[in-house]
Parts: structure tokens; C-alpha cells; sequence
DNA sequence: GTAAAAACCAAGCAAGCGCTCGTGTTAATT
DNA sequence: AATTAACACGAGCGCTTGCTTGGTTTTTAC
């Protein structure tokens, strides 16, 4: 399923590269950088990866299959009932943002970065996040709880939640709970009777 | 106001800059590839600019001041409809996102590589153009056209509509005014009668 | 206990980077 | 006609970059 192996010492470095992209950016990072970080010397890098590029790629892919296996779980555990579908949804999305920052932080800023080879890889990944997403959604306008275009809604509601790893302090007074309730909330209008809780 | 002169030429060259930066990214953009861009040699391009990083700051201060013109321009045509203001403002948006893209996107992925004295001058734009919107969500709110925490559907709202420039496709079926619209509608739910158009 | 495999290191290469500098060439001002 | 300021050039300095190489150490497997 994944582009290479994963193991464990692998998978350490990968979160250690994942912090420093945020912090610094991919390409203001530097194989000397990632190297110290790792305590190894930037030649043993490359036993590891290919090249500085497939080190990106290990990052993203990790937010990716995150996101998956927690929105997966989510929507396993909810019911059938549209309203917490989507609060649960939205909860996992937001808890993945949150427990993976560095991973989805360089997904979205560094994207453009990937080559053709990796870039396809993702994309499946990607896809497949999607239309999760577009199914849930189309299940709360079916059952008229919100209105509008169905690909609209998807893209301005993802637009809205990806957007928060601007804006969201998770030292804050809001859980990702009660972000993602009030997120539904803004778009179900007032709501004449609370959510049910699974 | 700006940060310095504002010659034709100069003008030209942040033009041209911008659309470099998002093409390549910032770091990948070479003082030469710029150089070449614009005809002349990478020397002289430090006649025009003080460094590197003054190019990136100037390509920001473009959008930004873009975006801020836009908007109260909008609102002061707009007439004291909490709804059609709001429209309004969400139009004004999408389209300095649309006519300034490149400008658009560069703030928005580059932002961390502007210098602490850029980012000073530029967070006082910054500041004020959500103030505008805080506003205009705070009328709608106090006129219960939408609901929830001022705060948090202000970061929504615009976060849904800075996210379009990752998928929005001017050349599609969909214009900028169009795509406002469903937004508001999205907020507002089921509106029981059309918006009045100024 | 030993052989194979995996991880690591020191050294450095070739290329590219932002930026400087001394000089020449226009174009506007006096 | 003389002065000045703005713009452009070519050459290149000092430094950093991603990555390679040949060889050593550590871990694993039997």
C-alpha cells in the first residue's frame, strides 16, 4: 500500500523531517539540517530515501493515510443519522489536523514541491479522502439538513477546516469537538434540538 | 502607505515577480530566473530592489492593498442589507482572488519567508481588511441572518473562500459573483426569498 | 561464532545560490 | 552644452546545496 517500507527508525524520521518542514519549509531545510535532527551524518541519509524528495513524499503520505484510517473509524462508529455523521467527520478531520499537524501542514504548503511520480501516488490518496467526504455530505442534503451545491459544500466546508491549522490554538479554550459542532451548527442554521450524541 | 516607490516599471516587475513566485515557489525562484523574466541581468535587478526578500514583500503588498480596495468599495455601494453586504463582501473577495491571483496565492504560501520588518508592515494590512469582514459578519449576525461565534464564522467564512484558489477554475461554468452567492445561501440555509440585487 | 546485511561515516565534487562592484550608457534637468 | 541621476552590464566572490563514493562499524540471522 505504501511506496516503500516503513519501519520503525523510518518512521522516526519522518516525523523529525515532518517538524522541521514546517519550521523551516522544504527546500530552506537542508540534508545537513534533517541529518543532525536524526543524529546521523547527511551521507546516511540517503540509505534511508532515495533522495531529499521522497522524504516529502513519506511525510504527506503519513497525514494522508492518518486522516483515512480516523475518518474511516469515525464514520464506522456514527450511526446512520446524517446530523452526527457529519459532526463526526468534521471531528476527525479536525483531530487529524491536530494530532498530525506537521504532516498535514506540509501536505498543504508543499505539495507543489512533489514530483509527477509522487504526486500520482498521492492523489489516489487523496481521491479516496474525497469522496469519503462527498458521500457524507451528500446524505446531510439528501435528507435536506443543509443546502446548496453538493461539490460546493464539499470544497467550502474541507476549505473551512483546512484552513483552521492557520488560525486554531490548541491550547485554546475549544476542543476540536466543539470546533467541528459549531462548524456544523453554522450550517444547519439554529438547531431546534441538540445533537444526539452515539 | 507603501513600503516604497511605485513606479510604472516597478510595477511591472512585481507583476512578472509574482508570477514567478507562484510558479516555481519563492526559494526556487533564482534572481536570475527573475533577471531574464524581465529582461535584464541579475545585477540589475538590485537597482529596483533591495534584496530578494523586498521582492516578495512588494508582490504581498500588491494583493493586499488589492483586496482592501475591492472590499470598501464594495461596501460602500452596498446599501445597509446585512445580506446583500455580506454578498457583496464575498464577491469582492473572490474576485481580487481571481484578478490579483498570483499576488493571492504568494501571500498565502510564502508568508513565512518574508523578514520580521516585512511582515510587521504587512500584518497592519492584514489587520485591517478582517476588521472590515469582522464587521460585516457582525451585522449579519446581530440581524440574525446567521448564527454562532462571531470569531469563529468570520475564520470560517473566509477560510472557505481563501481555499477556492486551490480548486476554483475561472474558465469553468461558475462566476465569481455566482459562487458568492451559494456561499451566503449556505450560511443564511434555505432563503424564502431571492436576494434583492443593488 | 561467523557471515551477511543494514546502518553509518568522512570527505568532497560539481553546480548553483544571493549579492557586490566598477564601469558604461542612456535620459532628464539645468 | 554640461551635470546628474537612473538604469544596466559583466565578472565574479564566498558560500551552500543535494548527492556520491569507498570504506568502517553495528546489527541480525543461523
Amino acid at each position: 500500500m505504501t511506496l516503500v517500507n516503513a519501519s520503525p527508525r523510518r518512521k522516526e524520521l519522518v516525523r523529525i523531517a515532518a517538524r522541521l518542514f514546517v519550521e523551516e519549509g522544504f527546500d530552506r531545510t537542508t540534508v545537513r539540517m534533517l541529518a543532525q535532527a536524526m543524529g546521523i551524518k547527511s551521507g546516511s541519509l540517503f540509505h534511508h530515501f532515495s533522495d531529499k524528495q521522497a522524504i516529502l513524499c513519506a511525510v504527506i503520505e503519513t497525514g494522508m493515510q492518518h486522516a483515512l484510517t480516523l475518518a474511516r473509524g469515525a464514520l464506522a462508529e456514527a450511526g446512520c443519522s446524517p446530523e452526527v455523521r457529519l459532526d463526526a467527520l468534521a471531528k476527525a478531520h479536525l483531530e487529524t489536523l491536530l494530532t498530525e499537524r506537521n504532516a498535514h501542514v506540509v501536505a498543504l504548503y508543499e505539495w507543489r514541491r512533489l514530483d509527477d511520480a509522487s504526486r500520482d501516488h498521492l492523489i489516489h490518496l487523496r481521491d479516496a479522502y474525497e469522496s469519503l467526504w462527498q458521500k457524507v455530505v451528500d446524505e446531510s442534503l439528501d435528507a435536506g439538513l443543509i443546502h446548496g451545491d453538493r461539490l460546493l459544500v464539499r470544497r467550502f466546508v474541507l476549505g473551512a477546516l483546512n484552513w483552521t491549522v492557520r488560525w486554531y490554538d490548541p491550547a485554546g479554550p475549544r476542543s476540536p469537538e466543539a470546533l467541528a459542532r459549531e462548524l456544523v451548527a453554522m450550517l444547519t442554521g439554529p438547531a431546534p434540538e441538540p445533537i444526539g450524541r452515539a
